[in-house]
DNA sequence: TGACCGCTAAACATGT
DNA sequence: AACATGTTTAGCGGTC
């Protein structure tokens, strides 16, 4: 069923990307349709021109309405650009879309890992959340590079003209611009709810990941960036000496390319591209013009005009059909000459750029502290490029925090070289091809079973569960396990269990008949889950021996673990991946400083020792039987104690095989883990 | 290829 | 009877 649904889901995806796709489509056709008039269009150029004014306000629409549909062209036209950046990417099939990722200068990682073959949900799926962030934040900051270079080549080929326009004649008495420049900025406002609306669909449709303050934050910050007093300074050049700090963006224009290179370096490692290659315009203005003409390739054909791809104007809201590149010029010298329609649309689209940037700026940020966050050296230039040296002797904590390494698509958090179990080359976590072949319900075990802790990825990852329909990458077991172990008393009746599900991850919101009998289902196959009879009920609780059983036979050295520990996700490093799973296993919390509990995390031990003293017959044995006063902590230890000679036995096996990764170096943190883990085992 | 694991579905039992 | 809770079995797909 779900498998159906799966392929369903990806079956729909190229429907939906064909619908993405259509826009060049729809954009030929709606060219073509118009453009029938527009390619016969430059030849009354003049009249074109004039009348195009008078076409506009021959009807009673006020100067007001006229930049406001411009605006909503220039931002469907942005709309468009993006969707077709994110649909496009990497996209085989859309090679006719002339834009090639290496063209584009896509990071090989990136392109792999392109939606367009997935929908969101999908990528949800088989992405964990961290890769799922990471990959929506490439995408996005690719998406705003790529739309930047594209407009700030518009806008280049607007002030080019401009400038001829102006100097051929002033056609235009200046007062006008600045009448309509009033009428335009009131505009502003609407636009930039326009482009925040655009941004917010963006990120509903899993193309852009921000969270709500991000999404609002930068937006929000707009009527500020945009001072349209700047307006006049930007139109009559870039580059004006002096300006506001805010303005600095703008000139920070031509950087936003390196910046947004930076960006996605992680997953464009080095290389990049070849070095920029500074364009002079024919007015004389210095342009940067990354050698991938990306932008424009994605438009188009080399040596062709920026506005210029695919026979068609690329105006925004133009499409017009132009046979030929002289056809276009002389349609743009018409259509697109100095008047106060590509004035307003120029500005318009400066406002995007604008607005871009400052989003790119808060997303590199967003990257930076990410990357500090994860001890990856955010001043390196390809962070991810390069294998981390984890310090060997770095707390679990703060390696465990490395899960969140798997966030970053290339996954390049290598594992330290220590490792010496044979570790096969990394490859992008949830790239590699188990993930993406791993359809269907989400099955990411290497995730949850020896990568995440899951009280690490949770409580990163907390509010992205908890609004994003988005499916954990935790077994049914590991997240009952998580949900008892988040209780003060550890334990839950069924139904808590049920909230706690609900509660935490917006996915469990539906489908209940499903997933509730899978939790029933994981509740009474698993040993390690332990029914209890309380006075009130029955409550769940874990016996964490019996949890940790199941992992050990794997985490037991086994190269194959080892190598699936590492390249199911990639996370951190190897002991930081064994340590998280140990980490796991005892303390689920303490890794969690955002979900940190202290009281259930210093419930823990202290119960165990505590308990220790009575011991109780294991519940599994006894059943349901069980004293309904027994409380589950109790149980749980009692049962290790119980068991402890034999699962001493079992625990310390996985010791000795780890050897290799868990070399004496790194050996005593996990040790230590471990010990902590089985506190009553070890002391009897 | 087979063992194992996890997920889903379903049937059934029991208790409220 | 309806529902919640538990248990069990079966099938499927993925991984190793």
């Amino acid at each position: 069923m779900m498998v159906e649904s799966a392929s369903e889901t990806i079956r729909s995806a190229p429907s939906g990307q064909n619908g993405v796709g259509s826009l060049s489509g729809q954009a030929d056709g709606g060219g073509g349709g118009s453009s029938g008039g527009g390619a016969a269009g430059p030849a009354a150029g003049g009249a074109g021109r004039d009348s195009a004014v008078g076409a506009d306000s021959n009807g009673e629409m006020s100067p007001a309405e006229l930049l406001h549909f411009q605006q909503q062209q220039a931002l469907q036209v942005a709309r468009q650009f993006l969707l077709q950046q994110a649909s496009g990417l990497s996209s085989p099939g859309n090679n006719d879309s002339k834009q090639s990722a290496s063209a584009v200068q896509v990071p090989v990682s990136v392109a792999m890992m392109s939606p367009q073959m997935l929908t969101p949900q999908q990528m949800q799926q088989i992405l964990s959340p961290p890769q799922l962030q990471a990959l929506l934040q490439q995408q996005q900051a690719l998406m705003i590079q790529q739309l930047q270079e594209y407009y700030k080549k518009q806008q280049e080929q607007l002030h080019l003209q401009l400038l001829t326009q102006q100097q051929a004649g002033k056609q235009q008495p200046k007062e006008a611009l600045g009448n309509k420049q009033l009428a335009f900025q009131q505009q502003l406002l609407q636009m930039q709810q326009l482009q925040q609306q655009h941004l917010l669909n963006l990120q509903r449709q899993g193309l852009v990941s921000l969270q709500p303050s991000q999404a609002s934050g930068p937006l929000q910050t707009l009527p500020q960036a945009v001072c349209p007093t700047d307006l006049p300074q930007l139109w009559k050049g870039e580059g004006a000496p002096g300006q506001p700090a805010e303005d600095s963006v703008k000139q920070e224009g031509l950087d936003l390319t390196g910046t947004a290179t930076t960006a996605t370096s992680f997953a464009a490692p080095p290389k990049v591209s070849p070095p920029l290659s500074h364009h002079t315009l024919p007015n004389g203005q210095p342009t940067v013009l990354t050698p991938r003409r990306d932008s424009s390739s994605h438009e188009e054909t080399p040596g062709s005009h920026p506005l210029y791809g695919h026979g068609e104007c690329k105006w925004p809201g133009c499409e017009t059909l132009c046979e030929d590149l002289g056809q276009f010029i002389k349609h743009l010298n018409t259509e697109h000459a100095l008047d106060d329609r590509s004035t307003a649309q120029c500005r318009v689209q400066m406002q995007v750029v604008q607005q871009l940037e400052i989003q790119l700026a808060k997303e590199s940020e967003r990257l930076q502290a990410m990357m500090t966050h994860l001890h990856m050296r955010p001043s390196e230039p390809k962070p991810f490029s390069q294998p981390l040296n984890p310090v060997p002797g770095s707390s679990s904590f703060s390696k465990v925090t490395v899960s969140a390494a798997d966030s970053f698509p290339d996954g390049l958090a290598h594992p330290p070289t220590s490792a010496a179990a044979p570790v096969t080359p990394l490859r992008p976590p949830g790239l590699g091809s188990a993930s993406l072949h791993s359809g269907g319900p989400a099955r990411r075990r290497s995730s949850d079973k020896f990568c995440s802790p899951i009280s690490s990825e949770l409580a990163q990852n907390h509010e992205f569960y908890k609004n994003a329909d988005v499916r954990p990458p935790f077994t049914y077991a590991s997240l009952i396990r998580q949900a008892i172990l988040e209780t003060p008393d550890r334990q839950l009746t069924l139904n808590e269990i049920y909230n706690w599900f609900t509660r935490m991850f917006a996915y469990f919101r539906r489908n209940t008949a499903t997933w509730k009998n899978a939790v029933r289902h994981n509740l009474s196959l698993h040993k390690c889950f332990v029914r209890v009879e309380n006075v009130k009920g029955a409550v769940w609780t874990v016996d964490e021996r019996e949890y940790q059983k199941r992992r050990p036979p794997k985490m037991t050295g086994s190269p194959t673990l080892v190598k699936n520990m590492i390249s199911g996700l990639s996370y951190g490093t190897l002991n930081a991946s064994y340590q998280a799973a140990l980490a796991e296993s005892s303390f689920p919390l303490l890794n969690s400083p955002g979900m940190l509990n202290p009281g259930s995390a210093s419930s823990l031990l202290p119960l165990g020792h505590d308990d220790a003293g009575a011991p109780v017959e294991p519940l599994p044995s006894n059943g349901s039987s069980s004293p309904p006063r027994l409380s589950p902590p109790q149980y749980s230890h009692q049962v290790q104690v119980k068991e402890e000679p034999a699962e001493a036995e079992e625990d310390r096996r996985p010791g000795p095989p780890m050897g290799p990764p868990n070399p004496s170096t790194a050996g005593p943190p996990e040790d230590r883990d471990l010990e902590e883990e089985l506190p009553g085992e070890e002391l009897s």
